[in-house]
RNA sequence: GGGAUCUUAGCUCAGCUGGGAGAGCAUCUGCCUUACAAGCAGAGGGUCAUAGGUUCGAGCCCUAUAGGUCCCACCA
């Protein structure tokens, strides 16, 4: 049956309708099925209060395309879904909403809020998964997953367990970053530093002589970024090896406003030419002077509440915000004379990379995981391939983490999230670690316990998740089959947040690794290169592009250009040249279709003609070279080369070759044979591009061959020797030289389309002469020849013909008016030039001798035929350039 | 301070292990040729950042320099 389809491919409505299809017809679902391989990817899984971004289109694009890739191979594909609770983005989200309300979360209390916490999860987790199916990503929905689940959760718990009884997670008091508007810890990983104009306060701290007194004439002057930390200062520090203060070693001084006496340590933290070599050591509020304190048995004076205002401890300050008593702080000192003076400075200060407050350092009590020896089959894996990291420079990334790692501090004060299975006893402080709480203590016997009121980081169950979703710690069938994943594609942005921590929990859990190849990608930017950010407000909503151009314009603008790792700028002029390409597609196959017979092709061995050949050897090129680009994840090359194939190759040389054979109803077997390769090459080099526009090949696929029921279940294109046509392509590459030649020259000439002209050509090579008698036809329809002569000769050929040289022949065009010989003359010289160009090279090359010892044989055999080739073109031009000038002479003599 | 990366046509970017510089968009010229003007045919445009080096041969490898971007560390 005869096939209509509209002018202008518009994918509203299509999408919908055929994503619906595949969901209804089970595509996406995968079991276990041991007769077949496993290729399994694992979604990085969004935030249930984000919204779709550019950069999960990206992410989500590029997996769809490896997991429909790997279907069509025949694996066995698995693309797990899922969301992730994101403890701390969503609980600030749900605050948000509750403050509109005019309530806090306190007021709701834990369980109230918790409440809220999954109803919200209801109502926006969809959300985001809902915008996944618009990209067309074809997910095992029938497994969603949530990082928060029962399962997860019931594997967290066992990580925590089992790490806890190995020692490896532990409790303790260190200094962490902590967020004073999120009201809780941080790991290292979540702080952002940000360059900041600040100012370097020179303070000095009075000397106390031996009899006690303190000194109005003897200071120590240092210099400090946050003055208010003064009043948890114990120590003063200067480098042993100072000649300048080796006498005060020792010594103590008085703290203004505490009037605690403080002394003068000497540590070889400090660096004798930074400003005055005098650091003042606050143990409980920074990293590097809580180990000094350590080192010389400081106290930690802790000077600040959660919310950053000045505890107890802070004397007078007591209840100022910590910028505030900085303020009144340097103020008294400087009325007391201890401020020596006021110095601009910019510096990075720590800010927390969710709400960019500055953290506070702090001494708290913490959980945290032990990384030392965690970390070491996570090294051991990148290092020795186990697993791979594309491209290859994010090893250094990586590894620039993992030497200089430390431990990772869980707890967050957070009640949205896993929370931390540790309880303690109420009578005596015992901690027990287990997944269900205890009924007696181990040490008192008491019978009440209360639970560590602390959520664990939201990347700790991200961690888990390779094996979490697919049943761990059960040992399912399902974990038994697709573990380990085989490919992890994810943004740079989150290598030591996510993957290793992937990694690291892979090997310790599972003992193997969670997947064999991680693909990065970069960011989309803007126009401009700028990040796209709520802020600046540039952000490019997927969806609108989708409902504008369609998913599959929006995939290949992502795709297209764009190599692993690397940051893209996103372009509306690119997006249209995608729809563009849609559009050529469909109209090539509308073409196809126009022409196919009422009752479908009936053909199944047709006698094939040269171009037929030459299109089918060039098809069956591109299988071979595109599978390979894609094993090897060159996704962006991969695509370009089917498009250039289509658009190119197919339509704009194979459509136009074949379109007389169609016309012509003369010769039955020859419309037949040239419908058949229409066909076939349309149906390969669709399923090639299927899994970069899945949409629209779908479409065409159904619409062209109605008895396959999806493109996306048919098999991938496979390279067939049969179809390799050495001599077909060869001859054709020729006629098309020929024919660009002539179309070039008549531009030059300024002939108009409609007049047609005879071409003759002249040859002495019988390969030649036979390529052009079947060729023919092509240049009637391709370049306007009225009629074409092959001869030996230049018999018969008028003298003002315009010449085109090729290879082994010399076209000739006479136009019917006299062409400017001149002008032709000249047009001969610029070739006359360019050949003179390319034989100095290859003679450059044939005539060093240490070329021809060096270089491949194949290379110097490839410059011998080039200068063969080039040598007889240059003697065809010069024979031309000689006509034309004796009849110069002619015309002028 | 350490590291990564980039610098290729007017713009945005490809260019895999070294072997005659590419695409899209933009520009110019001619075409509404019965699949497609979201199109067709043609054209112009690049000492591949700079300077050295290795090599028969360098956009690609090495060194240095300049400029941009990013990551890590955080000298108070």
């Amino acid at each position: 049956m005869k096939k209509e389809l509209a002018k202008t491919y518009d994918p509203k409505g299509i999408e919908d309708r055929i994503y619906e299809k595949w969901m209804e017809k089970k595509y996406f679902h995968a079991e276990v099925d041991h007769a077949k391989t496993p290729f399994t990817i694992v979604i990085p899984p969004p935030n249930i209060t984000g919204q779709l971004h550019m950069g999960h289109a990206l992410d989500n694009t590029m997996q769809d395309i490896l997991i429909r890739f790997k279907r069509m191979q025949g694996y066995n594909a698995l693309w797990q879904p899922g969301t992730d609770h994101a403890s701390i983005a969503t609980e600030v989200k749900i605050i948000e909403k509750l403050k509109e309300e005019g309530i806090s979360k306190e007021d709701l209390g834990r369980d109230g809020f918790l409440e809220r916490a999954w109803e919200w999860k209801k109502e926006y987790g969809s959300r985001i998964i809902s915008q996944l199916k618009k990209m067309g990503s074809s997910c095992d929905w029938d497994r969603e997953r949530f990082t928060m689940d029962e399962g997860c959760n019931k594997a967290v718990t066992e990580v925590f367990c089992k790490m806890h009884e190995k020692g490896w997670i532990y409790k303790g008091s260190r200094i962490i970053n902590w967020c004073p508007v999120c009201n809780t810890s941080i790991s290292d990983a979540e702080v952002e530093y940000a360059e900041q104009a600040g100012h370097f306060w020179h303070i000095k701290y009075p000397v106390i002589e031996e009899e006690g007194s303190v000194s109005a004439t003897r200071f120590v002057e240092f210099a400090t970024t946050r003055p208010e930390t003064m009043l948890g200062d114990t120590a003063v520090a200067v480098n042993p090896e100072d000649d300048r203060y080796k006498d005060i070693i020792g010594k103590k001084l008085m703290l203004p406003f505490i009037n605690r006496e403080i002394p003068v340590v000497a540590d070889s933290y400090v660096d004798m030419e930074f400003g005055t070599g005098v650091v003042k050591i606050t143990p409980a509020h920074d990293p590097n002077d809580f180990e000094v304190g350590k080192r010389h048995q400081l106290a930690e004076i802790n000077i600040l509440n959660d919310d950053a205002t000045i505890n107890e401890n802070g004397g007078k300050f007591c209840g100022m915000d910590r910028y505030a008593a900085r303020e009144a702080i340097v103020k008294e000192l400087d009325e007391m004379g201890l401020l020596v003076r006021i110095e601009d400075y910019s510096h990075n200060v720590g800010t927390h990379d969710r709400c960019k407050t500055t953290i506070e350092p702090m001494i708290k009590q913490q959980w945290f995981v032990k990384m030392e020896e965690l970390i070491k089959p996570a090294v051991e894996a990148v290092k020795n391939g186990d697993i791979q990291l594309i491209p290859k420079r994010m090893e250094k990334t990586y590894f620039n983490w993992t030497d200089n790692i430390r431990d990772w501090c869980i707890s967050r004060q957070l009640w949205w999230g896993h929370r931390i299975p540790a309880y303690y006893c109420d009578k005596c402080g015992e901690i027990v670690v287990s997944a269900d709480a205890p009924s007696v203590c181990p040490k008192c016997g008491c019978e009440h316990f209360t639970q560590d009121s602390d959520t664990l980081d939201t990347w700790f169950s991200s961690a888990l998740w390779p094996f979490s979703t697919l049943g761990w710690p059960d040992q399912t069938e399902d974990l038994k089959y697709f573990y380990p994943t085989d490919v992890l594609v994810t943004g740079y942005d989150i290598i030591f947040f996510w993957v290793i921590r992937m990694i690291f929990s892979g090997y310790e859990q599972m003992g193997e690794k969670p997947f064999k190849t991680v693909l990065f990608h970069g960011l989309v930017r803007d126009s401009q290169g700028r990040k796209m950010s709520k802020s600046l407000g540039n952000g490019i909503d997927p969806l609108e592009i989708i409902d504008q151009y369609g998913a599959d314009a929006l995939r290949l603008t992502l795709i297209t250009g764009n190599a692993p790792g690397n940051d893209m700028r996103f372009y509306y002029e690119r997006v249209e040249a995608s729809r563009n390409f849609a559009n050529k597609i469909w109209n090539a196959s509308r073409f196809i279709m126009m022409n196919m017979p009422e009752e479908g092709l009936k053909v199944t061995e047709p006698s094939l003609e040269p171009v037929d050949k030459w299109i089918l050897s060039k098809l069956n090129t591109l299988i071979k070279d595109v599978t390979d680009n894609m094993d090897s994840f060159e996704l962006g090359i991969a695509v370009q080369k089917v498009y250039d194939f289509i658009w190119d190759e197919f339509c704009d040389w194979y459509i136009e070759m074949v379109k007389p054979r169609l016309y012509n109803s003369d010769d039955q077997a020859s419309k037949d044979a040239a419908l058949w390769t229409l066909q076939t090459v349309l149906l390969n080099a669709l399923k090639l591009l299927h899994p970069y526009m899945p949409f629209l090949t779908e479409e065409i696929f159904c619409t062209l061959q109605s008895e396959e029921e999806s493109i996306m279940i048919s098999s991938w294109p496979k390279y067939r020797k049969e179809w390799y046509f050495e001599k077909e392509e060869k001859d054709i590459e020729i006629v098309k030289e020929a024919v660009r030649g002539i179309r070039n020259v008549r531009t030059e000439m300024n002939v108009a389309p409609s007049r047609k002209a005879q071409v003759f050509v002249v040859s002495k090579k019988e390969e030649i002469i036979n390529a052009f008698t079947e060729g023919k036809l092509f240049f009637q329809s391709l370049a306007y020849a009225s009629e074409v002569t092959i001869q030996k000769d230049k018999e018969g050929i008028a003298e003002d013909a315009v010449s085109v040289v090729i290879a082994n022949a010399t076209l000739y065009i006479p136009f019917a008016e006299l062409v400017d010989i001149a002008q032709e003359t000249q047009r001969l010289k610029k070739e006359e030039k360019r050949l003179e160009g390319e034989l100095a090279r290859v003679n450059g090359m044939l005539n060093n001798e240490r070329f021809l010892s060096k270089a491949p044989e194949a290379k110097i055999a490839e410059e011998k035929e080039k200068y063969t080739k080039y040598t007889q073109m240059m003697e065809q031009v010069k024979m031309r350039l000689a006509q034309l000038s004796g009849r110069t002479h002619e015309i002028s003599g």
